[in-house]
DNA sequence: TCTCAAATAT
DNA sequence: CATATTTGAG
């Protein structure tokens, strides 16, 4: 964000309207400037001719300079941008795409390749068209201009109703959130502004109406919409930028604070994983697009807009025409608990200790935007339904493990083994367990930053399959128990993992025997004395018996000498031979 | 506010 | 039908 602006001297081609100036537009989509620019002289007349004949107010441009320079000096003057993409001009069009930041600009293109609208919406196009560019699309375009004023005015309506606060409203906005009041309001002065518009365009259909654009868009933010559901979510729309909000004490951590939308888009990008952290509980498809738009994208006002962008227009259903952001803004969020969330939970939890985590807590350690404490309180008791059921038997199985130890990390307090003395298996969060193998227990934060793990990767995690769900041998490392020590590949196979359930037996059996002498030696330790006295007393008194382990039969000669020294010199004739093999 | 448990949604 | 998440009550 404020990367953009510092880049370049922007030439303030922001926000050239707002829903304020939507408002007073009469006529709104008559009128709306436009800024085309096509090398193809031909081509430029004719989309010119066909945008002004829908009361668009076109600028043609065949030469990119040109088109910049336009841009730049009276930037206030277009509301959108039309751009062609040739083969041959790529780079000029791009760079005209970079320096309208903040002009919603539309792609255009005679070829269809997907790299290449790939790299447009990348660069922030709002959209993609191919030629020809039918009517409809043409005439679609204004609805850029109102994502727009919409997003602006998501901002200034926040800024007026509550300057100090939250500039933007949470990525989720949910019922209860104290900013609903003034997102309410801005949904009302958009829902106005559409019913307005449609008015105006009666006789285009329904389609035309709210529903985005005619191509159908990338959702740079990872995630889409219902299909037929409103393209929007007013109130939770904007992209958080945590420098912008919030500007009291909080302002520090909020460096990492990270909203759901922020936390999945991170996913997306680096793991190629696509999750939608929360969506509309009405949405249709959970569809999840697999796009991975590089970091880019974000500075300009892309994730917004995109998200903006709704699905398919063709399937926008008559329901979106009244009130689709009044129906929106009662939708109910459902969190998903994507790993990554549930990494900050576990994260929170465990520095809390797991004693002490209650939802409060969690939540304010979590830093996610919009999450609240129900939400948090719920996946708690998951949390902690899950650990009771899983970690008994992973218990048990430690018992017999107890080479395992070496690996754990010490914030695995609820992955603790058993102390020597056997005791009902509660969930370890119930009773600080003592160590006896001296490891060291925490389920106190410890001091330190993040010992076990990159705070935004831990390694001990497989990202994809974090979920019991999905792998229930990995259950319960998979709730977050640190057991493998920070690495840099989340996937590679971890030592621990092998003696989850899920690494099958044959882990177990290999390793039994070495646990079980193991444990043999370090109960001789502790009973030192005792134990060997015993041993050979045993040795002594039963030596038919095998000679326990580590004890050797005595040579011939200490033997005689021995006996010589008790005053014994005759041995008896009895077979002297057999008597010690 | 926290937890638990029932209700719901996927 | 099972599971995940929300909702509601104590």
């Amino acid at each position: 964000m404020h990367k953009r602006k510092d880049d370049k001297a922007e030439p303030a081609a922001d926000m050239v309207c707002t829903t304020d100036d939507l408002l007073e537009w009469k006529d709104f989509p008559k009128g709306l400037r436009i800024l085309l620019l096509d090398e193809d002289i031909h081509s430029a007349a004719e989309i010119k001719l066909k945008l002004e004949q829908m009361d668009y107010i076109v600028s043609a441009f065949c030469d990119e300079n040109e088109a910049m320079e336009a841009l730049s000096n009276k930037c206030e003057s277009y509301h959108v941008a039309i751009v062609e993409v040739s083969t041959g001009n790529n780079l000029g069009s791009f760079k005209f795409l970079e320096n309208a930041k903040d002009l919603p600009t539309i792609m255009i293109s005679s070829t269809h390749c997907v790299s290449t609208t790939m790299k447009c919406i990348a660069l922030g196009a709002a959209e993609f068209l191919q030629k020809p560019l039918s009517e409809e699309k043409l005439r679609n375009i204004w609805q850029h201009v109102v994502h727009k004023a919409f997003n602006a005015g998501e901002h200034s309506l926040s800024k007026m109703l509550n300057p100090t606060k939250e500039t933007i409203p949470p990525v989720l906005q949910l019922p209860v959130e104290k900013d609903e009041s003034k997102v309410q309001t801005s949904l009302v002065e958009i829902e106005d502004l559409t019913r307005r518009h449609e008015l105006h365009h009666d006789l285009s259909t329904a389609s035309d109406k709210f529903p985005a654009p005619s191509t159908p868009q990338l959702k740079q933010s990872g995630r889409l919409l219902g299909e037929s559901e409103c393209q929007e979510q007013p109130n939770c729309p904007v992209e958080k930028d945590p420098m912008d909000h919030d500007g009291d004490a909080k302002s520090v951590e909020n460096s990492c604070n990270i909203s759901i939308e922020n936390i999945t888009a991170k996913v997306d990008s680096s793991s190629m994983l696509v999750n939608d952290s929360i969506k509309e509980v009405g949405s249709t498809s959970g569809s999840k697009s697999p796009n991975h738009l590089r970091p880019e994208q974000k500075s300009k006002d892309s994730i917004i807009n995109s998200k903006v962008e709704a699905g398919n227009p063709k399937k926008a259903s008559t329901s979106n025409q009244n009130s689709y952001v009044t129906r929106a803004s009662r939708k109910k969020m459902k969190v998903d608990w994507t790993q990554d969330l549930h990494k900050r939970f576990v994260k929170a939890v465990e520095q809390l200790g797991v004693d002490q985590a209650i939802p409060s807590r969690i939540l304010e350690l979590m830093k996610v935007e919009g999450l609240t404490r129900h939400n948090v309180a719920s996946h708690l008791q998951k949390y902690r339904l899950n650990r009771r059921h899983i970690l008994p038997k992973e218990e048990d199985r430690r018992w017999h493990h107890p080479k395992d130890n070496r690996h754990s990390t010490p914030r695995s307090n609820y992955q603790q083994h058993k102390p020597i003395m056997a005791y009902p298996s509660y969930p370890p969060s119930s009773h600080p367990i003592c160590h006896v193998w001296g490891h060291p227990i925490s389920h106190l934060p410890p001091p330190t930053a993040q010992t076990w793990g990159h705070p935004s990767f831990p390694a001990w995690q497989t990202p994809e399959n974090w979920q019991w769900k999905t792998f229930h041998g990995m259950h319960v490392d998979a709730w977050g128990c640190p057991v493998m020590p920070p690495s840099q590949n989340p996937n590679f196979t971890i030592p621990q993992m092998q003696n989850n359930a899920s690494a099958g037996y044959q882990s177990l059996l290999d390793t039994t025997f070495e646990d079980s002498s193991r444990m043999a030696m370090i109960e001789s330790n502790q009973l030192a004395e005792e134990v060997i006295d015993k041993a050979v007393k045993e040795a002594v008194d039963m030596p038919w018996l095998p000679l326990p382990l580590g004890l050797k039969p005595p040579s011939t000669e200490s033997v005689l000498f021995e006996l010589q020294r008790q005053g014994i010199s005759i041995i008896p004739p009895q077979n002297p031979n057999t008597m010690w093999q």
